[in-house]
DNA sequence: GGTCATTGGATACCTCTACTGTCTAACATG
DNA sequence: CATGTTAGACAGTAGAGGTATCCAATGACC
């Protein structure tokens, strides 16, 4: 298909489509001339995944970018690498190398028994949030934190059940980014309506 | 304090103290003369709060208005309106009212037996992202969504935990704030470690 | 073969956000 | 009185994420 076909099945303006292959987030069509490409479903997949990614996730064009060279980077390889590349989401600022937040991450993750590798942006990311609540007098120890990792433990299986049969490490791959980036609005606005609930429960704002 | 000392203690610098004044996200000191302004410890510990708000979560200055204005008119009573004020967090785009992920929400809702408000913007968001995901040909049906509901239940006891014991009303808000949108990058990093680990775990990634 | 809309590629432009810089008159402080 | 700081107003800036326009080269239809 062309351009402008592309844009009409995807909904995505042919100008943006342009700006996309710019930025090299879609890859080029097929070049069969000076002025004409050929585009196929591959292509439609991906700008819908960027829709995805930049709509609903909210990532900026370069962190979808990175994200987007990482699948490709990583495909048959999934979750283990794919995590490495991805932590590179979220808005952390460059700060001032918080080494106490890191020791006490590598300590929880020690604890837990977690396998996970040391240059995991996770790791960063989660030392940079403590950090900041630490700041603002809301020191979490490692007590309140293990229940949570816990959870989070029970969560990745879910995730990891739901790529079970999955062969083509394509579809793999790129099923695994869908999970673990765009289900977590999801799972944010479950733990608000949990939170909610909850609230409603203990503070007696009982059911007509 | 005056200006100056805010933004010396706080790291903020003046004209951007002055900005967040003109946005409203800070309120006005106590006018002492027509070039004089008497600032507190609350000035202090709210610019702190901004600043997280804006950098480690993310949120824009419009959204971190909201939420903090959520913060000055539910003090007291938490959760229940603050989680109804915070959904407006995240970058949902305005959709076509996606009525068939609306009712699949409310269905799991139903189904959950949760206590939550109709109008509460986490199931508009929740409908936003499974609209998603389907489209991108990974539908999440109520059997795959309930585990992690439960999970969030889970979850939401832990949060509303950490608020047991604290006594004054402002200090209760404000940590519930703290606990609703700042843990959030934290809870997603530890499940991004929990998902390397499991990962590991499953596919033989053996420890040396 | 002629005609005309479409395409790829390049570049300029636009809008919004989150600041930042500068100016001025009115004070505060020594 | 001299000096420095402040509130308040307003213009300017940098980056992100597109959008618009132009152009020459086509390709499809007649």
């Amino acid at each position: 298909m062309r351009i402008s076909e592309l844009s009409r099945l995807s909904g995505v303006s042919v100008t943006t489509i342009k700006y996309y292959l710019r930025e090299g987030l879609l890859p080029a069509g097929r070049q069969r001339s000076a002025t004409q490409a050929e585009y196929d479903g591959h292509h439609l997949r991906r700008l819908r995944l960027i829709r995805a990614l930049t709509g609903v996730r909210g990532l900026s064009v370069s962190t979808t970018r990175e994200v987007l060279g990482a699948l490709a980077e990583h495909t048959g390889d999934t979750h283990r690498l794919l995590g490495l590349a991805l932590g590179s989401i979220g808005p952390f600022e460059d700060s001032a190398e918080d080494s106490t937040g890191r020791a006490e991450v590598d300590g929880l993750v020690e604890e837990l028994g977690w396998d996970v590798h040391d240059s995991a942006p996770a790791r960063v990311a989660l030392a940079e949030t403590l950090g900041s609540l630490r700041g603002l007098g809301v020191p979490l120890d490692r007590g309140a934190l293990v229940p949570y990792a816990r959870l989070a433990e029970h969560t990745a299986v879910l995730d990891l059940d739901q790529l079970d049969g999955i062969d083509d490490p394509l579809e793999l791959a790129e099923r695994a980014l869908l999970l673990t980036v765009l289900l977590e609005p999801a799972l944010m606005a479950l733990r608000r309506m949990a939170q909610e609930n909850e609230s409603a429960r203990r503070h007696g704002g009982g059911r007509p």
